[in-house]
DNA sequence: CACAAAGTGGGGAAAAGTGGGGACAGTGAG
DNA sequence: CTCACTGTCCCCACTTTTCCCCACTTTGTG
């Protein structure tokens, strides 16, 4: 279970730190990829497993390639350094903008990795949003028929 | 069970001390995340499993995505020190406005960590504005679907 | 009133994060 | 074929944060 938000800086040659508490719980086998809303996903080894379910073949539909495509050719191995970084390739620094900061974030089963603008978006929602958001997800899954 | 309301003091660490009565209810596992109406809220692991239905993939709708980032981002696991306290985060104390001191309230299966002023509005209703909300309650629970 | 339990505050060691130098391999140009 | 250039990786040193420990104050209880 991943949780909690953390600033970390991004140097000239694209490392950042993985948190000490997320890094303990990543085997090797992790692998990092483009994701939803310009940000970028780490996955474990068991999490990714579910994802490999999306395979190319004669009969895969045009979306399902299109997607494959974008999420496996973005992907990485993640390799851990002496202290506990990672290298960002310069194509997923510029698919999720990140420069200089990125806010590593865990979302229950996922990691993700956000520039400044993108995660002060969501992450500085006012009680107000974050009340009238818990709602409607409440409210969808009480009526899941809408 | 929790009941009660405790006023503790934060320190200029962050620091905020659970109610003994509270603490030896709490095994290791206990999630502190962002409540509804700018509250903290202290999940017992029962009760955070519950939440952790809400999970990333990619069949995962847009609304539980952005749900999902600030519940779990906001989320930290609870560790208690040698006196029994817990470290809010930087951005827990900013979202729920807490300085200096912090109301400790149990509410029967959560404990929830509001400031000052957010516990007085609450603590503060008349008799006849208590009255007017169970009503409403009894009301909707006779009509669910509104 | 005395003692025990609970809460508060701060100092210091250990851990985590940051930044840069330099070795090495691969690539392309002369 | 050689040499400069680029990108990757490993290592070391520094800074910042976390958390562990100790001591004091306050509260509650017999």
């Amino acid at each position: 279970m991943f949780l909690g938000t953390y600033r970390h800086s991004v140097d000239a040659k694209g490392r950042v730190a993985i948190p000490a508490r997320f890094r303990e719980q990543l085997p090797s086998g992790t692998v990092i990829s483009k994701g939803a809303e310009g940000c970028l996903q780490v996955y474990p080894p068991q999490e990714w497993a579910q994802e490999q379910g999306l395979r190319l073949g004669s009969t895969t539909p045009a979306e399902e390639r299109r997607l494959a495509r974008m999420m496996f050719g973005a992907a990485r191995e993640c390799e851990f350094d002496a202290q506990g970084r990672i290298v960002l390739s310069a194509d997923q620094r510029q698919y999720a903008a990140i420069t200089g900061i990125a806010w590593i974030v865990g979302v229950n089963n996922l990691i993700e990795i956000w520039n400044d603008e993108g995660w002060r978006r969501i992450g500085e929602a006012t009680p107000e949003e974050y009340t009238r958001i818990q709602d409607q997800v409440a409210e969808r899954r009480r009526a899941p028929r809408t």
